[in-house]
DNA sequence: CTACACAAACTAGCATACCAATTTGTTATC
DNA sequence: GATAACAAATTGGTATGCTAGTTTGTGTAG
């Protein structure tokens, strides 16, 4: 059952299966060889993750992505990292520093950067931020920022496929972070984050400034003929939509 | 299925079914007089809300009460607060002054707790926190900052038992907060808000003060051999630790 | 040609039966 | 009496059939 979930949670986070649109416990079921009662308590963790909306007797349905959740989503994970960044200046100690829970990720993110190797580049970015909460006596709180939102990770997809992002500057912004805490300046952590994070305005607006997806948002929103189409068909749709656009999915 | 998902989660909140408990689903569905398969559905929301936990072909577990997380929630919460206040500050104007989304809930909480009616203070209070997310722009972070973390309830259901609160500063409170507010005072509005919410140290001694609480749950947090009863009759164990304790359930 | 009514098809919710794996209780062996 | 092995019972996972409600398509009346 968690397979069938993540498979669909990816067809719906990577929009090849798109907003509004029907998927039927039948039809997936049937697809994928499996019984309903599987696919069935998917839908019910699709729902609790905010992907699917179940309406009695009707149909399960793709909800639309609200990208005003997402710069919400966005804001709190400021307002509590840079808080955090605070914590873990004021608790920083020579056992931290011994440790190397923070200078080593640090060294990877170099090195993936080095490398070009994107891949742990993300993995030890994410090491990072995960140690700051740990040291902030904190750990349970990243999982709350990473998925406590209902949508984040659709959006997050769309921003790497359209290419926004940036690498260079993180390792130098994570080198401030890291040593306003070895200094453990709880007002440099948290001026230090708040540069590496932005605020939240300056999120919307990097946003804004890529109408492109705002655009492709709207759009894929909307409703229309396709949302009667079959499972198998919208794959299609998408994979078309896909390469007109050119996008790396 | 929503009903059942209720009531377990219900009876798990209130503590009635204890922690390390099993909870099996024929036994639920048995004593509630359906079949398994809502049941069933509803452990796997309560999964995901981390108040029970499913291990496959040997049974599903309520959680143990980690106040670790509750601490954490606690802190996040504050920070967040603390964060949209000063936004809502920010963002105040003569629109938001002549609807009174801040006033109406204030009024009425100064009612409430005029005429002892601790039901609609609680109201009041909760609208006032979530009207002034409405002001901040961000209204959706109310609901991830109240059922974001997994297991608020609980520990919350327990203090309310051990009648940790305070209701007459919270109108002063929160009159600090709306009139810096209203003078749109970015910094006096976070300044007021940390007041009311205390910080995370202060959250965290006020629970240790209260020995009482910590070591209960401690206490039902072990394992003991009340985790082979059934379901009824742990309960019934319930009630009489909940008679011999002399709370009020 | 339009509007409405009705019927057929499809939907998710629920009940039930069966399966494989784990746990637990018992028995046989030392 | 302790221990190990085995068997019976219990568990959650899955498949499937049925039901009630919604949607959609079709046909008929205007």
């Amino acid at each position: 059952m968690e397979q069938i979930h993540e498979l669909i949670r990816h067809l719906i986070v990577t929009v090849q299966l798109l907003p509004l649109q029907r998927v039927s416990e039948s039809e997936i079921s049937e697809a994928l060889g499996a019984s309903r009662t599987p696919v069935r308590e998917a839908m019910i963790r699709l729902t609790n993750d905010g992907l699917v909306k179940v309406v009695p007797k009707s149909g399960t349905y793709v909800t639309p992505i609200n990208i005003d959740r997402y710069f919400e989503a966005a804001y709190m994970r400021i307002l509590v990292e840079v808080g955090v960044a605070g914590r873990a200046a004021r608790r920083w100690n020579a056992e931290y520093e011994a440790s190397g829970v923070l200078s080593k990720p640090f060294s990877a993110l170099e090195e993936a950067l080095a490398n070009k190797d994107y891949f742990n580049f993300a993995r030890s970015d994410e090491e990072f931020h995960f140690n700051m909460f740990g040291v902030a006596g904190v750990p349970g709180l990243w999982n709350s920022i990473k998925h406590g939102q209902p949508d984040l990770s659709r959006v997050r997809h769309l921003k790497r496929v359209f290419k926004i992002r940036r690498s260079e500057r993180v390792v130098d912004e994570h080198r401030a972070i890291a040593e306003a805490i070895y200094a453990r300046s709880e007002e440099g952590a948290e001026k230090a984050m708040q540069a590496h994070l932005g605020t939240y305005e300056d999120e919307a607006k990097k946003l804004s400034e890529s109408p492109m997806l705002v655009d492709y948002i709207t759009k894929i929103n909307e409703p229309s003929e396709r949302n009667a189409r079959t499972f198998a068909a919208n794959a299609e749709f998408a994979r078309e939509m896909k390469e007109h656009l050119a996008f790396t999915f």
